[in-house]
DNA sequence: CTAAAATGTGCAATATTCGGCAAAAATAGG
DNA sequence: CCTATTTTTGCCGAATATTGCACATTTTAG
């Protein structure tokens, strides 16, 4: 592996983490804890980063920052999230919506992806606004404080007249027949809006999201295009996905 | 985990709670209470905080947030905050622009206060979604990553058609003659969509910014109502625009 | 005033870093 | 193609940093 690969998956990993551990680095790139100690210090020269005891940090927290709280299921989330990123394709316009999941995602977006992205979540827009290629565009309206995403009739009609070519659903639940619904009707209103401006829309669910209900309905299962599960590929409960021509990841 | 991320979240959790404990932190980290202590030690000596008996209390003096402590003159722009936020009363409808001033008065509006905030600025609406009682709208559109904000056709038209009862406008300069101007052409249109849409506009001015100019214009001198600044009202500086019938605070 | 809680200090164990060195790999020049 | 040079890497021992613990002392609260 080329040095300059190495720093660069370093740089990847501390974007997303806002920390590094050179003992973690020394494993996950199979190089000694002395090379890790060297490439940080390389960046650290170039103010890239700052070096600390036993690793590096960000130079700057950000200003504001949604620190990691204990989000449910934080570890599958991230395996959902690095499943779909495969996804996306230089060039493409992806709408994403809100959710823990899909901030996890947006973390995810490789520095050198140059894509357009449509949000109406902070935390997704705050992660975003580090990203070096990315183009964001932020959908206004009115905030809902305890999901951080905008909502109202000035959020759906902004969406008017977009064709993307991935639109990232945050799924409250999912249910074969009921497909994806919402508990918050504002939400759900945003997500339909989302929906009808996609080419193609995705999801990523983790186990516990399967079979639930909630009372508003945002997207019939039909129009689904891709399901990313945390299951294995024939699990009973993909079998109705499946048969539906739903592509499973 | 990393001394400085242990350090980051006592921080953080001080920004919130303007307290900690030594024993509680000592428990939520899963580290000695020793090793607490000298990690309050560490932080008190960098002026940071305040170090009591049984934990710590944020500094009485500004700077009392270490990641504040990079801006630019932040304690003045904190006093100016202060002194402009006795502007609004309940029920207001408040434009609010960017800028590292402004987001110091979105912090310091009373949580009792009820207002509704329009914002292009990312960081506003992330301090904002924690405030308990004011509304707030995100103005949506191409988000400029330096300066953190929402700019472009789609963010100036969205502003049409509103009468706020301020415009809070962050300005990079300010000049007698010419008035406020900027150096980004697309935040200068939002800021004159915003100056548009407000029937009083108010500027939090340090000394600084007084009597320079840039290439382009978002605000006739005589259309300030309100500015706010951190001169004694009888310098010399401030003749000009006391004649002029501005409002200095 | 007294008991409990919190603190400071010194110390030892462990983890991390630093500098020098040599082997291995990549590069350049003939 | 071969050789000299530079770069990169891993290893070693010494130096440094971090952490938890024991014990004496101070502070707090009733």
């Amino acid at each position: 592996m080329l040095k300059e690969e190495r720093q660069f998956i370093i740089l990847e990993e501390l974007r997303i983490h806002n920390k590094v551990l050179t003992s973690e680095l020394s494993q996950t790139l199979e190089v000694s804890e002395d090379t890790i100690r060297r490439d940080l210090r390389d960046l650290a020269d170039g103010g890239k980063i700052r070096k600390v005891h036993g690793g590096a940090v960000v130079n700057a927290f950000p200003p504001y920052d949604f620190r990691d709280r204990e989000i449910f299921a934080l570890e599958r989330k991230v395996l959902l999230a690095k499943k779909a990123v495969g996804l996306f394709k230089p060039g493409q316009v992806i709408l994403m919506d809100g959710g823990t999941t899909n901030l996890e995602l947006a973390k995810r977006i490789p520095s050198d992806l140059q894509v357009t992205i449509f949000t109406n979540s902070l935390p997704v827009a705050v992660i975003l606004s580090e990203h070096p290629s990315a183009e964001v565009i932020f959908i206004g309206g009115r905030l809902l404080k305890n999901e951080k995403v905008t909502a109202g009739i000035e959020a759906t009609e902004s969406l008017e007249g977009i064709r993307a070519d991935w639109g990232v659903i945050g799924a409250r639940s999912i249910h074969q027949k009921e497909g994806i619904t919402e508990n918050n009707w504002d939400e759900s209103r945003v997500k339909k809006a989302l929906v009808k401006a996609s080419q193609k829309v995705m999801a990523l669910i983790i186990e516990e999201k399967l079979e639930s209900i909630h009372p508003y309905k945002v997207l019939e299962i039909k129009k689904l295009h891709t399901m990313v599960v945390d299951l294995p590929h024939d699990h009973k409960f993909l079998n109705p996905y499946l048969r539906l021509g739903i592509q499973i990841l």
